[in-house]
DNA sequence: AGTTAACGGTTGATTTTGTAACTAACAACG
DNA sequence: CGTTGTTAGTTACAAAATCAACCGTTAACT
């Protein structure tokens, strides 16, 4: 009402989210459409993909997402065929998971994807502002 | 598995994501347990706040929000008693919202909030960096 | 050992969102 | 006027996220 030089598109967290809904939008049709996957799906199989064999709480700690997310997430790629589960013998709680043949496919294909995805979205912006961009995100997600 | 240099971190939809829920949850924290509000009833109460009457339509086209969310925190405002609604007389379709006075002291009390909130979160990073940022969340955000 | 607490992971109930179909009001055209 | 199309907003139903309680397993303490 009274003018006081406060911008919506100025509010960070707002800003941050609709760029954050905008950049995901094209890559979402990609994992939803090509291959029936939720956005925990395709963050689970990039976090196997990428870093190899682990359990499903390292997965939580690396991606910040709640457990019950993560354990539907394994659940649908599981019955995708697209990772197996190994309990750890030394304690019977832990259950490794890793990729399958299809599963590392799928890994592959969508990572590529991710990555032209990823250079079209910076493709707008010099060099710089694209580094300052990236550093600054990591900061604002309290990553280093 | 294969060292090829794409980390999770660097990619776009995946970081924002992660910076934007950082930067959100204090925020949130204010309008859920104090005010008993959504994400979208914030916004429907910014809009209002910041630019005032306007219709639910106005606001979606300015928020991107969709219609259903945003009837949805209209009804919620509304029983809280923060809006009114006043049917336009000219074309019986649209209804005019605007925020009663509990509704003007609710918004006044989180944009005091936000601001503060919002330089709480630029407050790690250099006012070069902070601004373009902004700039390049614009952009991303198809905002200019 | 026996009890209690903590951890990894799952399940079920509730809430919130997304998608479609819907009502009411208007406009345009014959 | 009447039919057809469009717009503003709501509602119903399905999909998904959230939260709490839960089971099996291990650790810690007595």
């Amino acid at each position: 009402m009274e003018n006081d030089s406060f911008e919506l598109q100025d509010f960070l967290p707002y800003l941050l989210n609709q760029a954050a809904e905008a950049a995901s939008l094209s890559f979402q049709r990609v994992y939803r459409d090509r291959f029936g996957m939720l956005r925990t799906e395709w963050r689970v199989l990039f976090h196997l993909g990428l870093y190899g064999r682990m359990t499903a709480t390292d997965i939580g700690q690396r991606s910040r997402m709640h457990k019950t997310k993560i354990s539907r997430a394994v659940t649908a790629l599981e019955s995708k065929r697209f990772l197996t589960r190994a309990r750890d013998d030394a304690d019977r709680r832990n259950e490794f998971l890793s990729l399958t043949m299809a599963g590392e496919a799928a890994y592959r294909d969508l990572s590529a994807i991710a990555r032209a995805h990823d250079a079209a979205l910076v493709a707008g912006l010099s060099a710089d502002q694209a580094a300052v961009l990236r550093v600054a995100l990591k900061r604002l997600a309290g990553r280093k």
